[in-house]
RNA sequence: GCGCCCAUGGCUCAAUUGGCAGAGCAACGGACUCUUAAUCCGUAGGUUGUAGGUUCGAUUCCUACUGGGCGCACCA
């Protein structure tokens, strides 16, 4: 048996209690407990409880030790309770076993519902039974309730080790197990609000032998009996809108997308995104959906359709401000750009320390102006609509002007949390659009699009119009649940790999 | 990718102008059959992220590296 060298103190000190408690015919690691009622059950019921036998399972929160007589706190999924164990009561073996038990085991008990002289509920146990025997121990937090004010010592906070073994985050923060709950139940209201309306879920590619659907360079791999590399999907648009040529009327999937780009609290490499497809709509209909989708997720999440982030309140009820693109500009940097030629449009971009040399043409330019000066402000849910052609490759021209696309999205507390079209169904438009999208790209902009003859194919079997949106879950989840990174509502955010240790790390570059 | 900041027992944090690395919690031993940040007495725990440098002497100053945070760039 290999002997653990490398424990420290306080592992080794478990260690030897694992041993100590196989030697008294222990099993450390049972195979199952058979509960009759949660944590929380038994403290919202105990009118019904008190007085009766309930078997609880959970793993050791605290723990106070009293001579023949203790106190100790265990925690299941939905809360705590605590349980009151007594010598007399489960006799002499089993308290000594106990005695052995620490924060961070696994236990069940069965005893009868009572409550304390200090009237909190709690579990009276005849029959205690270890679940699993914990090695490494958890930071310890600890808190207390004063004057109604709930106090936190010594929280764990580290957010490097908080995000690289979020299991500890999770056990010993609940407010964190909370936002990912509600991450759950935002998907889940998504999900039924979108069933509701009859739409179909689907699945498509991540594996994409061209990607599209979005601006943005790719993770490429590669497929070995097939020999071709492969790119991680940035978008699932174009596999759904075929769906739509297919013949179904509105489908949508939730899925990962993969973006090769830079990392900070707003992106993570791998991000969560609900799109959908409509046959028959157009962009203005997608706007009611998502403004009547997001506030009644708000309310069923949060019981209200005021969100805090910040420190500043909004309110997410329908209608939401819409606002075309020019007038957003206009509005912040008094420059009217409508009708405006590139020459014009580079110019007033100087004016306003634009680096407009950056950027290769119109569109980009006035999308640049607008993050600027614009975004920033949009804190209350607006609308922007109605975007330059140039930067929106598969939106359909607007019906009013063919230098724009019917297009929008949505920004709430100055961040953009999804986008929306008119998809253009022109087979011969796209094809264009396509090519514009390759000359950009041959003049050197590596997030322009790249030609899918295949796409173009489905679209001359012919589309329906069809409105189309994708959605940001992680942004959303953001804002609904006030958490200020992205981090903070991705269970297992990307991360440099920990350092394996100073001699493993010879070869590299080469 | 660039700039600024951070890294000290298991956790949360100290350490004066460079002068013996310390506390609380957790742990270990003892007391304690209604405690709840349990309490009381005692004990142990550290190559200060890594590798160099300056110095009689470095947690402290310098350089490089690793990891993280924030901002910028890029994007959603």
């Amino acid at each position: 048996m290999q002997l653990p060298e490398d424990y420290n103190e306080l592992k080794m000190i478990r260690y030897q209690k694992i041993e100590e408690l196989k030697n008294m015919a222990v099993n450390p690691y049972p195979y199952k407990f058979t509960r009759t009622h949660t944590a929380k059950d038994v403290v919202k019921q105990y009118d019904e409880l008190g007085g009766e036998q309930v078997s609880v399972a959970g793993r050791i929160m605290s723990l106070r030790k009293m001579g023949r007589a203790s106190f100790a706190h265990i925690v299941d999924m939905h809360g705590k309770i605590q349980i009151y164990v007594r010598e007399d009561k489960i006799g002499q073996d089993n308290y000594s076993m106990f005695r052995l038990l620490d924060i961070g085991d696994f236990v069940g008990v069965t005893g009868q519902v009572f409550r304390t002289r200090t009237g909190e509920t709690s579990i009276l146990v005849t029959q205690l039974t270890l679940l699993s025997k914990s090695l490494r121990s958890l930071p310890i937090v600890k808190e207390k309730v004063e004057a109604g004010q709930h106090l936190v010592y010594d929280k764990f906070s580290d957010v490097e080790m908080r995000y690289r073994q979020r299991y500890v985050d999770l056990v010993v923060n609940p407010e964190v197990r909370k936002v990912f709950v509600k991450r759950s139940k935002i998907i889940g209201s998504m999900r039924r609000f979108m069933d509701e309306l009859g739409f179909l879920e689907v699945e498509t590619p991540i594996l994409q032998p061209i990607y599209g659907g979005a601006f943005a360079r790719p993770f490429v791999t590669h497929h070995n009996s097939l020999d071709i590399d492969l790119y991680l999907r940035i978008s699932n648009e174009l596999y759904l809108k075929r769906l739509i040529v297919g013949g179904y009327d509105g489908v949508f999937e939730f899925g990962k997308d993969f973006r090769n780009e830079g990392m900070d609290r707003f992106h993570n490499p791998e991000f969560t995104q609900m799109e959908l497809y409509v046959a028959y709509q157009d962009y203005i209909y997608m706007m009611e959906l998502v403004e009547n989708m997001i506030a009644k997720i708000a309310g069923e999440i949060n019981g209200t359709t005021k969100v805090t982030f910040q420190n500043r309140t909004i309110d997410l009820k329908p209608p939401w401000r819409r606002l075309r693109m020019y007038e957003a500009i206009e509005e912040k940097t008094d420059y009217n750009l409508y009708g405006k030629s590139e020459n014009e449009i580079r110019e007033i971009g100087k004016n306003l320390d634009i680096d407009v040399n950056a950027l290769p043409n119109k569109g980009k330019i006035i999308e640049g102006i607008f993050e600027e000066f614009v975004e920033p402000h949009l804190i209350e849910p607006t609308f922007i609509i109605d975007f330059p052609i140039e930067i929106s490759p598969l939106a359909k021209k607007h019906r009013d002007d063919p230098n724009l696309v019917e297009r929008f999205e949505p920004y709430i507390f100055g961040r953009e949390i999804g986008n929306a079209f008119s998809e253009l169904n022109d087979p011969i438009d796209q094809r264009k659009r396509f090519e514009a999208q390759m000359e950009m790209k041959k003049q050197g902009d590596d997030e322009a699009q790249v030609m899918d003859e295949d796409y173009v194919r489905a679209l001359e079997y012919g589309m329906p119009p069809t409105a189309g949106l994708g959605i940001g879950i992680d942004r959303l989840v953001m804002i609904l649940t006030g958490s200020p990174s992205i981090r903070d509502v991705i269970l297992f955010p990307q991360m440099r790999p920990e350092s394996l240790g100073p001699n493993l790390k010879m070869d590299e570059d080469v």
